[in-house]
DNA sequence: TGTACATCAGTGAACGCGCGTTCACTGATGTAC
DNA sequence: TGTACATCAGTGAACGCGCGTTCACTGATGTAC
């Protein structure tokens, strides 16, 4: 768990020293944390520990906790995206593709929970340099966008392309919440039942 | 804030003492505070100090902080499933009672953003004492699975009744979530587009 | 190739903080006679 | 009605804890000459 595959520990004298990126094994290591923990009980110093590294560390990498939180929010962000890039992407045609968006996005939240968390509640930080790297989220959110006024009868106003579309995340975002919350079973059968959210 | 109604704060020589249940006051203080705090962040000593007590105090009325939290979920619990039933009680039909349901789910929420967050990631208590007073939410459950097998067409099989109530929960919760955490705008436009889950 | 020196990424000790919880206590209230 | 006493609901001081962050430091690495 300590080696996170961006990272080569190497003993020098006792020591380690960090051939790679301390950054990226921080931020992995987080994510990694939080597929086990909550967002609110991850500590820096946890962090730290995982890399085998000492707290005061950290602090060459980021002036703060919470510019390590926000790093792993992007990557976690960029993940996401990837992943519904990925599943519209090998899906024969739109009306698959869109559903299958959507499937990738709850099981991307079973396989991430804390972080899918903590990004969905972490606004953009004060100084906007948070989606400096966020053209992949944006990708995403234009794919989305494309499929809905595809699928949606032509000659559907703007407004219904809005509401479908915020209909359609909000039934994957409570679906994927639910099983985080274990309010409803984590079950295949049930991520299959999502079809085609706008016209069933 | 201090003041909650349920409790008459009497100044006895410099010192007060609480006619009535400091077990209800500090209940509906955890939960008037959870109107502005996320629950990791409510702690113990607040709550008492909201009440104007020491901390000590509440150890008269819990065993320790996580009873208190339970106390607050329970009661939300409860809020939430009278919501909806009233909501369901004073629509004209089923079809418009059902929506009716789903918007006041999604306007509680809102009132009430950390309280209801908290009582979604809580699962009851290991003792089982948490549903004691729970009849109220098996009834709002119960309401949801009659609505949903009075609207669906006649014949559907009970594998289609549990993915349509699910799907139904999961299109209020997840817009609910999404305002929470601001990922879409808290409109009254978008409350309102929540018609029949089930057939559009 | 060797040496002097700046830089850079780490270390460990220490800080103040608010927390949940414990402890022995106190003073008002209710009851028995 | 008065007194003795148990009970009950609060108090304030104290505890140990892990936290985020600071500080002065150290030792390896890269560069100039």
């Amino acid at each position: 768990m300590n080696d996170q595959g961006n990272t080569v520990n190497i003993e020098t004298g006792g020591r380690r020293y960090h051939h790679g990126d301390l950054r990226a094994a921080l931020i992995a290591a987080g994510i990694e944390l939080l597929k086990t923990r909550s967002a609110e009980s991850l500590s820096l110093r946890e962090v730290a520990r995982a890399v085998a590294v000492s707290p005061t560390a950290v602090y060459r990498h980021f002036p703060d906790k919470q510019a390590l939180l926000y790093a792993i929010c992007e990557q976690t962000s960029e993940a996401l995206a990837q992943v519904q890039i990925d599943a519209m992407a090998s899906a024969p045609n739109v009306r698959e593709g869109f559903a299958a968006t959507g499937r990738a996005y709850v099981r991307f939240a079973l396989a991430n929970p804390a972080a899918f968390r903590l990004m969905m509640a972490t606004r953009p930080p004060p100084g906007g340099h948070f989606g400096a790297n966020a053209e992949l989220a944006l990708a995403a959110m234009r794919v989305l966008r494309e499929n809905v006024s595809a699928l949606l009868p032509p000659g559907a106003s703007p407004t219904d392309q809005r509401l479908a579309a915020i209909h359609a995340w909000s039934l994957v975002h409570g679906m994927a919440m639910l099983m985080l919350d274990e309010q409803i079973p984590a079950d295949e059968e049930i991520i299959e039942s999502i079809r085609n959210p706008l016209t069933r």
